[in-house]
DNA sequence: TTGGATGCAAACGCTTTGCATAATT
DNA sequence: AATTATGCAAAGCGTTTGCATCCAA
Protein backbone atom coordinates (compact mmCIF):
# COMPACT_ATOMS: atom_id res chain seq x y z
CA UNK A 1 0.00 0.00 0.00
CA UNK A 2 1.27 3.60 -0.56
CA UNK A 3 1.42 3.75 3.38
CA UNK A 4 0.23 7.76 2.75
CA UNK A 5 -3.15 8.99 2.38
CA UNK A 6 -4.22 12.06 0.24
CA UNK A 7 -2.85 15.03 0.91
CA UNK A 8 -6.23 16.75 0.60
CA UNK A 9 -7.00 16.56 -2.98
CA UNK A 10 -10.57 15.56 -3.85
CA UNK A 11 -9.99 11.86 -4.61
CA UNK A 12 -12.94 9.91 -4.03
CA UNK A 13 -16.69 9.52 -5.81
CA UNK A 14 -18.35 13.77 -6.16
CA UNK A 15 -20.72 14.48 -3.54
CA UNK A 16 -23.65 16.61 -4.94
CA UNK A 17 -22.98 19.59 -3.96
CA UNK A 18 -24.91 23.00 -4.88
CA UNK A 19 -21.34 24.64 -5.81
CA UNK A 20 -21.36 21.73 -8.19
CA UNK A 21 -24.57 22.06 -9.57
CA UNK A 22 -24.27 25.62 -9.91
CA UNK A 23 -21.15 25.61 -11.81
CA UNK A 24 -22.05 22.41 -14.18
CA UNK A 25 -24.90 24.63 -15.08
CA UNK A 26 -22.77 26.95 -15.84
CA UNK A 27 -20.77 25.53 -18.51
CA UNK A 28 -24.26 24.01 -19.66
CA UNK A 29 -25.82 27.19 -20.15
CA UNK A 30 -22.75 29.15 -21.74
CA UNK A 31 -22.84 27.93 -24.98
CA UNK A 32 -19.10 28.28 -25.36
CA UNK A 33 -16.22 27.82 -23.72
CA UNK A 34 -15.89 29.51 -20.14
CA UNK A 35 -12.79 31.24 -18.51
CA UNK A 36 -12.61 30.14 -14.68
CA UNK A 37 -13.20 33.84 -13.86
CA UNK A 38 -16.95 33.31 -16.46
CA UNK A 39 -17.85 30.31 -14.91
CA UNK A 40 -17.30 32.08 -11.36
CA UNK A 41 -19.45 35.05 -12.37
CA UNK A 42 -22.09 33.16 -14.02
CA UNK A 43 -22.55 30.18 -10.83
CA UNK A 44 -22.54 32.92 -8.26
CA UNK A 45 -26.12 34.02 -9.93
CA UNK A 46 -27.03 30.32 -8.20
CA UNK A 47 -24.24 30.14 -5.25
CA UNK A 48 -23.43 33.70 -4.61
CA UNK A 49 -20.83 32.76 -1.81
CA UNK A 50 -19.01 30.40 -4.24
CA UNK A 51 -15.30 30.94 -3.93
CA UNK A 52 -12.90 31.01 -7.19
CA UNK A 53 -10.78 28.05 -5.67
CA UNK A 54 -14.11 26.05 -5.53
CA UNK A 55 -14.39 26.57 -9.36
CA UNK A 56 -10.74 25.86 -10.14
CA UNK A 57 -10.76 22.50 -8.08
CA UNK A 58 -14.23 21.46 -9.89
CA UNK A 59 -12.66 22.23 -13.21
CA UNK A 60 -9.91 20.41 -12.66
CA UNK A 61 -12.06 17.17 -11.63
CA UNK A 62 -14.78 17.67 -14.52
CA UNK A 63 -11.45 18.09 -16.74
CA UNK A 64 -10.07 14.74 -14.99
CA UNK A 65 -13.26 12.50 -15.18
CA UNK A 66 -13.69 13.87 -19.18
CA UNK A 67 -16.86 16.12 -18.45
CA UNK A 68 -15.01 19.24 -19.42
CA UNK A 69 -11.97 20.00 -21.92
CA UNK A 70 -9.47 22.00 -21.81
CA UNK A 71 -9.11 25.05 -24.56
CA UNK A 72 -5.89 26.75 -24.30
CA UNK A 73 -5.27 29.59 -25.88
CA UNK A 74 -2.09 31.83 -27.13
CA UNK A 75 -1.40 34.68 -24.86
CA UNK A 76 -5.04 34.63 -22.71
CA UNK A 77 -6.52 31.99 -19.71
CA UNK A 78 -7.82 28.77 -20.83
CA UNK A 79 -11.18 28.39 -21.24
CA UNK A 80 -13.41 25.36 -20.58
CA UNK A 81 -15.90 23.61 -22.76
CA UNK A 82 -18.66 20.32 -23.10
CA UNK A 83 -17.14 17.82 -24.78
CA UNK A 84 -18.44 18.04 -28.24
CA UNK A 85 -18.47 15.88 -31.22
CA UNK A 86 -15.86 16.33 -33.82
CA UNK A 87 -12.28 17.65 -34.18
CA UNK A 88 -12.72 21.56 -34.32
CA UNK A 89 -10.75 24.99 -33.01
CA UNK A 90 -12.04 28.17 -31.69
CA UNK A 91 -12.81 31.94 -32.53
CA UNK A 92 -11.15 34.46 -29.79
CA UNK A 93 -13.44 37.87 -29.89
CA UNK A 94 -10.41 40.60 -29.44
CA UNK A 95 -13.63 43.12 -28.75
CA UNK A 96 -15.61 41.23 -26.06
CA UNK A 97 -12.98 38.65 -24.91
CA UNK A 98 -14.94 35.74 -26.04
CA UNK A 99 -14.60 32.73 -27.36
CA UNK A 100 -16.55 30.21 -29.80
CA UNK A 101 -16.69 26.95 -31.17
CA UNK A 102 -15.51 26.66 -34.59
CA UNK A 103 -16.83 22.90 -36.42
CA UNK A 104 -14.52 22.94 -39.00
CA UNK A 105 -10.79 22.79 -39.56
CA UNK A 106 -8.60 23.35 -42.74
CA UNK A 107 -6.75 20.24 -42.54
CA UNK A 108 -3.36 19.80 -44.74
CA UNK A 109 -1.15 20.34 -41.99
CA UNK A 110 0.78 17.31 -42.62
CA UNK A 111 3.09 19.28 -45.36
CA UNK A 112 4.46 21.84 -43.32
CA UNK A 113 6.58 20.35 -40.36
CA UNK A 114 9.84 20.54 -41.23
CA UNK A 115 11.85 17.55 -42.36
CA UNK A 116 12.74 15.10 -39.65
CA UNK A 117 9.95 16.68 -37.18
CA UNK A 118 7.20 14.19 -35.91
CA UNK A 119 3.83 16.05 -36.11
CA UNK A 120 1.67 14.69 -33.87
CA UNK A 121 -1.07 17.62 -33.79
CA UNK A 122 -2.20 21.08 -33.88
CA UNK A 123 -4.32 24.04 -32.73
CA UNK A 124 -5.77 26.47 -34.84
CA UNK A 125 -7.02 29.63 -33.47
CA UNK A 126 -9.14 32.44 -35.59
CA UNK A 127 -9.37 35.84 -34.55
CA UNK A 128 -11.43 38.81 -35.04
CA UNK A 129 -15.45 40.15 -34.15
CA UNK A 130 -17.86 37.60 -32.99
CA UNK A 131 -21.49 38.13 -34.41
CA UNK A 132 -22.85 39.99 -31.10
CA UNK A 133 -19.24 42.51 -31.49
CA UNK A 134 -18.80 42.92 -35.57
CA UNK A 135 -20.53 46.06 -36.70
CA UNK B 1 3.09 69.38 -22.85
CA UNK B 2 2.44 66.59 -20.86
CA UNK B 3 4.61 67.58 -17.78
CA UNK B 4 4.87 64.88 -15.93
CA UNK B 5 8.41 63.33 -16.78
CA UNK B 6 8.57 60.00 -17.85
CA UNK B 7 8.12 57.80 -14.31
CA UNK B 8 11.19 55.19 -15.20
CA UNK B 9 10.41 53.56 -18.23
CA UNK B 10 13.09 52.98 -21.00
CA UNK B 11 11.72 55.56 -23.16
CA UNK B 12 14.57 57.83 -24.56
CA UNK B 13 17.08 56.40 -27.39
CA UNK B 14 18.28 52.90 -26.48
CA UNK B 15 22.22 53.09 -24.78
CA UNK B 16 24.87 50.30 -25.65
CA UNK B 17 24.97 47.85 -22.28
CA UNK B 18 26.41 45.18 -22.64
CA UNK B 19 23.24 43.41 -21.46
CA UNK B 20 21.68 45.02 -24.53
CA UNK B 21 24.11 43.02 -26.77
CA UNK B 22 24.21 39.68 -25.16
CA UNK B 23 20.05 39.65 -25.08
CA UNK B 24 20.30 40.83 -28.81
CA UNK B 25 23.20 38.20 -29.58
CA UNK B 26 21.06 35.22 -27.85
CA UNK B 27 18.24 36.00 -30.17
CA UNK B 28 20.49 36.05 -33.02
CA UNK B 29 22.49 32.83 -32.77
CA UNK B 30 19.36 30.83 -30.98
CA UNK B 31 17.93 30.28 -34.42
CA UNK B 32 14.51 29.67 -33.21
CA UNK B 33 12.24 31.62 -31.12
CA UNK B 34 13.35 31.88 -27.16
CA UNK B 35 11.65 32.07 -23.91
CA UNK B 36 12.90 35.20 -21.54
CA UNK B 37 14.27 32.32 -19.69
CA UNK B 38 15.96 30.79 -22.18
CA UNK B 39 17.17 33.95 -23.17
CA UNK B 40 18.94 34.78 -20.01
CA UNK B 41 20.53 31.45 -20.34
CA UNK B 42 22.50 32.60 -23.47
CA UNK B 43 22.87 35.79 -22.24
CA UNK B 44 24.73 35.17 -18.94
CA UNK B 45 27.62 33.12 -20.61
CA UNK B 46 28.09 36.84 -22.06
CA UNK B 47 27.06 38.40 -19.02
CA UNK B 48 26.87 36.59 -15.55
CA UNK B 49 25.62 39.10 -13.57
CA UNK B 50 22.42 39.78 -16.30
CA UNK B 51 19.08 39.33 -14.20
CA UNK B 52 15.49 38.06 -15.56
CA UNK B 53 13.91 42.14 -15.03
CA UNK B 54 16.92 43.52 -17.72
CA UNK B 55 15.91 40.63 -20.15
CA UNK B 56 12.28 41.37 -19.95
CA UNK B 57 12.91 44.88 -20.26
CA UNK B 58 15.21 44.75 -23.19
CA UNK B 59 12.22 42.22 -24.99
CA UNK B 60 9.63 44.29 -24.45
CA UNK B 61 11.71 47.27 -25.96
CA UNK B 62 12.85 45.34 -28.89
CA UNK B 63 9.60 44.39 -29.51
CA UNK B 64 8.00 47.92 -29.88
CA UNK B 65 10.94 48.49 -31.85
CA UNK B 66 9.90 45.88 -34.13
CA UNK B 67 13.70 44.08 -34.03
CA UNK B 68 11.87 41.37 -32.35
CA UNK B 69 8.15 39.70 -32.44
CA UNK B 70 5.51 38.06 -30.24
CA UNK B 71 4.83 34.48 -30.49
CA UNK B 72 2.04 33.40 -28.09
CA UNK B 73 1.46 30.27 -27.45
CA UNK B 74 -0.98 28.26 -26.11
CA UNK B 75 -0.55 27.16 -22.15
CA UNK B 76 3.14 28.07 -22.67
CA UNK B 77 4.58 31.12 -21.77
CA UNK B 78 5.65 33.69 -24.91
CA UNK B 79 8.73 32.93 -27.60
CA UNK B 80 10.12 36.06 -29.16
CA UNK B 81 11.88 35.93 -32.51
CA UNK B 82 13.88 37.95 -35.04
CA UNK B 83 11.19 39.28 -37.66
CA UNK B 84 11.43 37.09 -40.38
CA UNK B 85 10.28 37.77 -43.81
CA UNK B 86 6.61 35.85 -45.02
CA UNK B 87 3.72 34.81 -42.99
CA UNK B 88 4.61 32.04 -40.87
CA UNK B 89 3.60 29.45 -38.27
CA UNK B 90 5.38 27.56 -35.44
CA UNK B 91 6.26 24.30 -34.11
CA UNK B 92 6.17 23.47 -30.39
CA UNK B 93 8.06 19.82 -29.50
CA UNK B 94 6.52 18.31 -26.79
CA UNK B 95 9.45 16.88 -25.70
CA UNK B 96 11.95 19.69 -25.15
CA UNK B 97 9.87 22.26 -25.06
CA UNK B 98 11.07 24.10 -27.97
CA UNK B 99 9.58 26.43 -30.41
CA UNK B 100 10.28 26.26 -34.37
CA UNK B 101 9.83 28.03 -37.20
CA UNK B 102 7.54 26.66 -40.09
CA UNK B 103 7.26 28.83 -43.03
CA UNK B 104 4.37 27.73 -44.43
CA UNK B 105 0.84 28.22 -43.86
CA UNK B 106 -2.03 25.97 -45.21
CA UNK B 107 -4.72 28.98 -46.05
CA UNK B 108 -8.43 28.15 -46.54
CA UNK B 109 -9.54 30.18 -42.97
CA UNK B 110 -12.09 31.89 -44.83
CA UNK B 111 -14.70 29.62 -44.41
CA UNK B 112 -14.35 28.49 -41.44
CA UNK B 113 -15.72 31.60 -39.29
CA UNK B 114 -19.35 31.42 -38.49
CA UNK B 115 -22.14 33.42 -39.96
CA UNK B 116 -21.87 37.35 -38.49
CA UNK B 117 -18.09 36.72 -37.20
CA UNK B 118 -15.47 39.11 -38.82
CA UNK B 119 -12.42 37.35 -39.60
CA UNK B 120 -9.42 39.23 -38.99
CA UNK B 121 -6.72 37.26 -38.48
CA UNK B 122 -5.45 33.17 -37.01
CA UNK B 123 -2.83 31.22 -35.43
CA UNK B 124 -1.85 28.02 -36.25
CA UNK B 125 0.91 25.75 -33.94
CA UNK B 126 1.86 22.36 -34.78
CA UNK B 127 2.47 19.87 -31.98
CA UNK B 128 5.31 16.98 -31.72
CA UNK B 129 9.06 16.21 -31.40
CA UNK B 130 11.30 18.32 -33.46
CA UNK B 131 13.94 16.62 -35.51
CA UNK B 132 16.81 17.15 -32.58
CA UNK B 133 14.42 14.86 -29.97
CA UNK B 134 12.37 12.82 -32.63
CA UNK B 135 13.75 8.88 -32.19
C1' DT C 1 -20.13 10.03 12.24
C1' DT C 2 -16.78 10.70 8.73
C1' DG C 3 -14.24 11.89 4.91
C1' DG C 4 -14.92 14.76 1.02
C1' DA C 5 -16.00 19.86 -0.22
C1' DT C 6 -15.87 24.72 0.60
C1' DG C 7 -14.06 29.43 1.61
C1' DC C 8 -10.48 32.19 2.80
C1' DA C 9 -5.83 33.34 2.68
C1' DA C 10 -1.25 32.26 1.70
C1' DA C 11 1.79 30.34 -1.80
C1' DC C 12 3.35 29.85 -6.72
C1' DG C 13 5.26 30.69 -11.36
C1' DC C 14 5.69 34.12 -14.73
C1' DT C 15 5.93 39.01 -15.64
C1' DT C 16 6.09 43.87 -14.27
C1' DT C 17 7.42 47.62 -11.31
C1' DG C 18 9.84 50.53 -7.50
C1' DC C 19 13.99 52.10 -6.08
C1' DA C 20 18.83 52.86 -5.13
C1' DT C 21 22.99 52.23 -7.65
C1' DA C 22 25.84 51.75 -11.77
C1' DA C 23 27.01 53.06 -16.31
C1' DT C 24 26.60 55.50 -20.98
C1' DT C 25 26.66 59.63 -23.51
C1' DA D 1 26.60 66.03 -15.16
C1' DA D 2 22.45 64.30 -16.79
C1' DT D 3 19.72 60.33 -17.42
C1' DT D 4 19.01 55.95 -18.82
C1' DA D 5 19.86 51.02 -17.57
C1' DT D 6 20.63 47.53 -14.26
C1' DG D 7 19.85 44.39 -10.30
C1' DC D 8 17.33 43.11 -6.61
C1' DA D 9 13.21 42.74 -4.22
C1' DA D 10 8.45 43.48 -3.90
C1' DA D 11 4.03 43.65 -6.30
C1' DG D 12 0.53 41.71 -9.82
C1' DC D 13 -2.14 38.25 -12.13
C1' DG D 14 -3.99 33.80 -12.82
C1' DT D 15 -3.89 29.36 -10.60
C1' DT D 16 -2.97 26.12 -6.79
C1' DT D 17 -2.65 24.72 -2.06
C1' DG D 18 -3.08 24.66 3.27
C1' DC D 19 -6.26 24.57 6.71
C1' DA D 20 -10.22 25.01 9.71
C1' DT D 21 -14.92 24.45 9.05
C1' DC D 22 -18.99 22.64 6.83
C1' DC D 23 -21.86 19.24 4.91
C1' DA D 24 -23.51 15.19 2.10
C1' DA D 25 -23.96 10.38 2.66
Amino acid sequence: MTGRRSPSPDAGPARRTPQRRAIRRAFETAGRPLAPEECLARARREVPRLGLATVYRNIRRLVAEGSLRTVELPGAPARYELPRAGHHHHFHCRACDGVFEVDDCPGGFGALAPGGFRLEGHEVILYGLCAGCAP
